[in-house]
RNA sequence: GCGCCCGUAGCUCAACGGAUAGAGCACGAGACUUCUAAUCUCGAGGUUGCAGGUUCGAUUCCUGCCGGGCGCGCCA
């Protein structure tokens, strides 16, 4: 359960009753009514704005009608304590049986703690890296990678129906260069001396095994043949052994696609003839000529008319082009016959994440969503600001000779899967990120990894240890869940308690915000009170959660069972595997 | 020139429109016959870039400036 949300819900039935009962004006909008948690402990475990926002509308003082709810409130059985403070807040102070419950909730739910249906199986669509397949993925698309997925857990922990999605840009200029690169890779291979690479082209080492594949599959048969029809077929081999490339990091990052979508194969199916077709009856089509940006003149710009989409409509700058100058469709004409498709698969709301790089994009495809589903679905597009690698404080060079900064397997491989995820969510999206290689892997307090790590192994080695004392069977989470909590009378154990009850909200207020940094965030809190909890421990051994109490040692098994259970489920939610021991 | 993102402790960064803005690093002082001290406790550190506005209340929302990053037709 979202306590703040049973609280609220309990605070709205509450206000009813007393303006039926006359003490306040009936028919009160409680819909900015909310119930957090208090900022301090000094205040009481949780507060709401009732009075404050209700006085106005009620035409009463805020602590008079805080009083009056107030006095409701500490009627509750599960609040000990409810007291008006400042301009208004009314703060409780909830009952420690109360907490032992929530305690009991961790045990009997496991991995499932925290699973909510504020997405009421609601469908989102949540595109991400979405490289081109010219190369191999780099930093930069891990965390992309990173952010796409983790989101996408989180939003399916929360109640929605998630489609993960990949769109392949296989179409265009990009990838036809990619071709011709491979095809001097391919006569490199049958031994010719084909010096530099020319500008325009991919010089990186990576194709040279494709060009030596080539010429496994095809012998010679493409030296003699003419651009026309090599490049096709050259194209299709290469951007597939470019996706296999992909594909095997992602799984080294434990990423699985519901779905890939191919740019070539959208715009050959009439995808994007249709939306144009569409978006002509509604008029948001016509043929004009672009002015210059000011202050950026490209030096080759002349006017020229263009098929536009009016996108200014939707507060765009400017109208976007549809189609370049050679008749095939611009990457934006195909972009919008995707969530196009997305919309008409029956999502309502898109995420794309993306590359900083990116952001001067986003405004256009927000207005091409909203005018080929007519207003339907909203699109939330995630930037990922870059990463900058160092190793121990120094910048790492990027080599250009391989023609790629650092690949996104050289990071896994020498970092692992784990450490790359939960550093890469270490971040909100739009910040800059420094991961250095060498502090990420370093066993100490200031690498959340490590420390996150630590608790989870910490509580499982206790749970080992009592294991081994008591029986297995008598420290399942099943068993502890049997425990008398009430013996957990500790402001310490409480406040570890509190924090765990705290994670259905932040599930659901982090999956509302598509922000799943938060998570690790929450994470490292939840750690940081378990060592505090542990510690008490080394300076009086009577607050070890071993005693020589049986009952009371079950208790405090159970709490440790729970904070296993929680960090084990946050860090499923980050896509990071739990360890078992850190030796 | 225009647009988007960012600006919070010396540094790296948090904070659903809530109270006295929080962590970590670095700095100072302490705690190990261990259920794992790779940890913990305490201290010091701030005009949330600047100026207005909305609000009972603004780090958060709006406007304008300043500084940094990214982008600006026929690349994706």
């Amino acid at each position: 359960m979202n306590l703040y949300q049973h609280f609220r819900d309990e605070v709205i039935r509450l206000l009813s009753e007393l303006a039926a009962a006359g003490g306040i004006p009936a028919g009160l909008d409680a819909s900015r009514v909310s119930v957090d948690p208090a900022r301090e402990a000094a205040h009481g475990d949780i507060t709401t704005n009732a009075a404050m926002v209700l006085a106005k509308p009620a035409g009463m003082n805020p602590r008079a009608l805080g009083g009056i709810l107030a006095e409701r409130l500490g009627g509750l059985e599960a609040v000990s304590a409810a007291d008006i403070a400042g301009p208004g807040f009314i703060n409780m102070r909830l009952a420690a049986g109360f907490w032992h419950q929530r305690l009991k909730e961790v045990l009997l739910a496991g991995s499932a703690y925290g699973d909510s249906d504020v997405g009421s199986g609601e469908a989102i669509n949540v595109e991400y890296v979405s490289a081109n397949p010219t190369g191999p993925l780099h930093v930069a698309h891990g965390r992309g990678a990173v952010v796409g997925d983790a989101l996408a857990t989180l939003l399916e922990k929360a109640g929605f129906k998630v489609t993960r999605e990949y769109y392949i840009n296989d179409a265009g200029a990009q990838v036809e260069a990619l071709a011709r690169s491979t095809y001097l890779r391919y006569r490199e291979a049958l031994g010719e001396t084909i010096g530099e690479i020319p500008e325009g082209l991919y010089p990186g080492d990576y194709l040279k095994p494709v060009g030596e594949a080539l010429v496994r599959r095809d012998g010679d048969k493409w030296l003699v043949a003419g651009e026309a029809a090599w490049l096709p077929e050259i194209r299709a081999f290469t951007v597939a052994a470019m996706m296999e490339g992909v594909r095997a990091d992602l799984k080294a990052l434990g990423i699985a696609f519901d779905r890939f979508v191919s740019e070539s194969a959208l715009v050959a199916s009439g995808a994007v003839d249709e939306v144009l077709k569409d978006l002509e009856k509604k008029g948001l089509i016509y043929t004009g000529v672009l002015e210059a940006p000011k202050g950026h003149a490209p030096d080759d710009w002349e006017p020229r008319p263009q098929t536009l989409f009016r996108s200014s409509a939707f507060g765009d700058e400017i109208d976007r082009p549809l189609r370049k100058s050679d008749g095939s469709w611009t990457y934006f004409a195909a972009d919008m016959a995707y969530h196009r498709d997305k919309f008409r698969r029956g999502f309502n709301t898109m995420i794309d994440v993306w590359g900083a790089d990116h952001g001067g994009y986003v405004k256009r495809m927000k207005a091409a969503v909203e005018a080929v589903t007519s207003g339907a679905a909203a699109l939330d597009v995630k930037l990922c600001q870059i990463v900058h690698l160092s190793r121990g404080g120094e910048p790492v060079r990027m080599s250009k000779r391989a023609g790629v900064f650092v690949t996104l397997g050289d990071l896994i491989a020498d970092v692992g899967r784990d450490v790359v995820r939960f550093t890469m969510l270490t971040r909100k999206n739009d910040s800059q990120m420094e991961f250095d290689l060498e502090k990420a892997l370093e066993q100490s307090r200031d690498n959340p990894v490590f420390y996150v790590h630590y608790a989870h192994a910490r509580c499982r080695s206790v749970l080992r240890s009592a294991a081994a004392d008591l029986g297995v069977r008598n420290v399942t989470a099943e068993a502890l869940a049997e425990a008398d909590l009430g013996l957990l009378k500790d402001n310490a154990e409480l406040a570890v308690i509190k924090i765990m009850a705290g994670w259905p909200r932040l599930v659901e207020t982090a999956a509302e915000a598509h922000e799943p940094h938060r998570v690790a965030y929450y994470l490292h809190d939840l750690a940081t009170a378990f060592h505090g909890l542990w510690n008490l421990g080394n300076d009086d051994v009577r607050l070890k959660f071993i005693v020589d109490d049986k009952p009371l040692t079950l208790a405090r098994l159970a709490l440790v069972q729970g904070v296993a259970t929680v960090i084990a489920s946050g860090l499923q939610v980050m896509g990071v595997r739990p360890v078992e021991e850190l030796r």
